[in-house]
DNA sequence: TATGAATGAGTATTCATTCAT
DNA sequence: GATGAATGAATACTCATTCAT
């Protein structure tokens, strides 16, 4: 259960009526929300569990949403906005023009890493789900695969520019590859709880990307 | 208030029946389903939708598959049967003595384009929803899933053995790495078609992906 | 082909809305559902039947029972519960130690007349469909049965024992024969309305049985 | 299966062909039939069970057979015959001048028996089932439970006139009231297996039936 | 005559949404 | 605002019956 309701007991029988601060209430719900989502799949989610877990009436959630794909739109905006605010540049105060790029390259994998290991919930139901959901989504995954797509090529286009990386590197292909390379470690290192060997912290999982793309897999001499 | 109508019949009355060998009717079926959770996704794909669509009653459907669940999982299970047969090295008559490390990784990169390129729709289905699903189908994604990371991590520590892998990599992190690389661009390339850019084939594909991992990413001088 | 929507909005729209307190819908569905079973069966009774007699929509219907199964053996349970009230001898305060034994056999056949005739419906259901239903229902039925059958034996025994009933009385045969008796009787003339012929009522009925098997069970000297 | 099929294989890969008198073809769906609806009741019974016991093709059943009651009305009309087969006098050579009344009521009871013993599952059929079918079986049902009603009381009255019965004794309950006893008592030492307890043959439970009912029936001088 | 693939009306059940209280 | 009983379209699945082979 969510811990986040306030009971204030009024009437006798059967009636309990709960004040809140309708924001709190509306994080409360998108809370509960993200946990069954992550858990459960869009799909097999009901309003009645969301319901169940918020501790409020179902009627209650319509108040706050005005569908469960509502719900769920909001939570894939809040991904959107906060992935954003995480590998943006402008808040850490990069200096493009000083910065290494091998340095540059290990800090936006690490900053993707540390945004999706913040929260395992959203995370695992963007990785998970990804595009498995009605059209009615597709829109907003799409926008969020192109952005991260985009923001890798972007990345890489520089790179050629500044000589730091080869030029005959296919950046098309390289986005696509890069973006599925990382999403895919991030999800099966901080999504899904691994059962068995050792636990990597964020730091050990960005050297390792780091140097995979930097120098190859394969030792110098091939 | 009720009719109390001892079941009445409902055999057909007169409209011709076009009988069909049972094992072309089943493909079919499937090819029909295939291409509609391809489409639409599990979820939002219904038997009525199947059924319109392979041109066959309601009932005849449930003479070849216990339910729904049925056609999905035959379908993952083809989907698995084929990936195995299509990577094997066995079919191939590679000789793991003489190949050189580098072919033999391109080769496997290649042969998982090639199987991923064969089938967008089976590929779609996979890619796509991959884990988003209920979790019934768990095990048989999980089982892909392992399987596939598994036989890299094979390959990786035969080549750490072999002095042809640096011997610091970290095979779980890079494992999981190279499968979300390898199928992501599978997925941006061959299952969703892709709708401004260029149209690249297998080789060009495979031959960029060699070359990042086994030489990285960055110039040499990095 | 397929048109993929997604689950529209299916809450009622301008119909003005009965709410009714929870006990008393779930009794009413019981009493429509009891109503049905009993002029119908089990298996000729549909939930649509049961949800027009009880004028509610089907989903309400489901949010009292988790299905058809499940009303029927509350129905079941009530029936099994108020028989063993019924038929209890604490509840009349009788005193075995004083009671002379054909009283108490009056006694006995009479209380289950009272309650068959209290309830023709109910009494309907178990009577007609006894045993003829699927196997999930047998254990409750079996409960039943063996109950009945226990309770008899158990006078009759007792009755050996205090010299008032025939000591070469086959108990097992009797029980048997007794329990289809008086059942059957409770059945042709309380549960289905006697076309033709005249009424009789509980007491005459009580009468006739006594008299048929007080001088086949008990003793001579009584 | 039913040991009735008798397979004549002329084709050479999946089809068999199986030639039989179609007497003994109907005999043996009937049988099978028999079989599963006194095992699992007539709803629960499907016609594909029917036709994998009786080892033909679903169609076969349809050339020998209207539909799924024709079979349960075919097996219930025999059932009928065959019960006034059993219990008519004539077949017995009885005669009425002659015979003792307790004689006689013993005989009747004693061919009830001898009668539901000798075909448990046709018997099981009609006591389990009797009268929680669709109103479709209600007449056969219905004549079949009048018939024997009729029977009790044409004998009852017959004695009241002889003076073997005592003339007090109402005969439409007593009717009942036999016909249960000694249906049930049938059902429970034939239909179903006993578990535990003893077994007893008909001649003892016949004799039980008489000692109870003979005192409570007959007249005093008896 | 035997077969068994095909049929489709019928049935139970679900669940997002509404609205009287 | 909060509640939760009521809604009913939608959906998966069944099974007696038919008929082309």
């Amino acid at each position: 259960m969510c811990q986040c309701a306030v009971r204030t007991n009024t009437g006798r029988m059967n009636i309990t009526k709960k004040k809140m601060d309708p924001d709190l209430r509306k994080k409360s719900i998108l809370a509960c929300a993200k946990k069954l989502f992550s858990k459960n799949g869009y799909y097999e989610t009901q309003i009645s569990d969301i319901v169940k877990e918020a501790d409020i009436a179902r009627g209650t959630l319509y108040q706050y949403f005005k569908n469960k794909d509502d719900i769920f739109e909001t939570l894939m905006n809040n991904f959107y906005r906060q992935w954003e605010d995480t590998v943006s540049l402008v808040n850490a105060g990069i200096d493009l023009k000083t910065i290494d790029p091998v340095e540059y390259f290990r800090y936006r994998v690490k900053m993707t890493l540390v945004f999706f290991e913040s929260d395992a919930d959203l995370c695992n139901i963007v990785l998970k789900m990804g595009q498995g959901l009605s059209k009615h989504f597709d829109s907003i995954i799409k926008k969020f695969e192109k952005k991260i797509v985009n923001l890798i090529s972007g990345d890489l286009e520089l790179g050629i520019r500044n000589g730091n990386v080869r030029n005959d590197l296919n950046v098309e292909i390289a986005a696509s590859l890069l973006s599925g390379a990382i999403m895919r470690v991030a999800y099966d290192f901080f999504a899904v709880k691994r059962k068995s060997g050792q636990e990597y912290g964020v730091e050990k999982i960005t050297e390792e990307i780091s140097k995979i793309f930097t120098a190859g897999i394969f030792s110098r001499n091939n």
